[in-house]
DNA sequence: CTATTAATGCAAATGATTCGCATTTGCATT
DNA sequence: AATGCAAATGCGAATCATTTGCATTAATAG
């Protein structure tokens, strides 16, 4: 199956029409995998000669979001919020302090705990930030001289 | 020990000045245990008649960030970022989403976890960031109409 | 008490994101 | 294939949080 017929699918199927914009950002965001900010996305559609607005694709991203279809993640200081496709499996990060390199983490040591504090606060979780800081060993090393 | 005095030694020993409106946000922030934006700050420094600018909040903010004497919790959104005294106990927090209300949440999930994965990657762990979103029981209500 | 230097006020700039409104496009239906 | 209409887009201006440059003021070392 082509990819792009397999968005238009996914959002006919959420009741949103399949735009050229929206497909290329789709495609984008599930090629590479990566998080993208909106700037970001501008300026690859423009590199592709997709014309598009800078204020359509905030619009986009949002309705991604609430479909369900990109994950935001970031905005600890006042920096642009940074948009990934929405794997069905979520990550998260180990970030060295010394040379800042980020490993992905295997599974979400919340998983369970999530479900268990929704049932005793009554919220309905929409989701988690998690980093963990540390020195990686070459950092260590390093900081040993 | 009278808490200004504190907390002008807490500034001096970091080589800050101590000024009344450092001060003032400080034993604000102290006092409430809440953690507070910007501009909340702003509107309470106000009705206590201190004067103050916005713009010298946020330097004041940020530097007492960088001296760890607050701590920043950041949005999802672009919502204002908010402050917080730095309790030697670290803590969690649930935010809603609809009314910013955050709740602190009873210990840590990740207490044993970080102890792990520091065996299993050889990181030396420094402390981590989490908080968890979600919708609070009146949102999720206001939500339905 | 004075000098020095950091801190503050003020106003304007910036950067990210949103909004209103005119125009265009996707697509269901002839 | 042509038509109609809601939905999507472009464009510019607005908004909101935060930052910055520069003139003034206040804290503290000597």
């Amino acid at each position: 199956m082509n990819p792009n017929e397999s968005f238009e699918n996914a959002l006919k199927s959420k009741g949103l029409k399949a735009t050229k914009q929206r497909l290329a950002i789709l495609e984008m965001l599930k090629q590479t995998e990566k998080p993208f900010s909106a700037e970001q996305l501008y300026l690859k559609m423009a590199e592709q000669e997709i014309p598009v607005n800078l204020s359509t694709i905030y619009r986009i991203l949002d309705q991604l979001l609430h479909k369900k279809l990109v994950v935001r993640l970031g905005m600890m200081d006042g920096s642009p919020a940074l948009y990934e496709y929405n794997q069905a499996m979520h990550k998260h990060y180990l970030i060295c302090l010394g040379c800042k390199k980020t490993v992905s983490i295997e599974g979400c040591p919340l998983s369970g705990y999530e479900q268990e504090l929704a049932k005793s606060t009554g919220y309905q979780m929409e989701g988690h930030r998690l980093d963990i800081y540390g020195y990686c060993p070459e950092c260590q090393t390093k900081m040993k001289s």
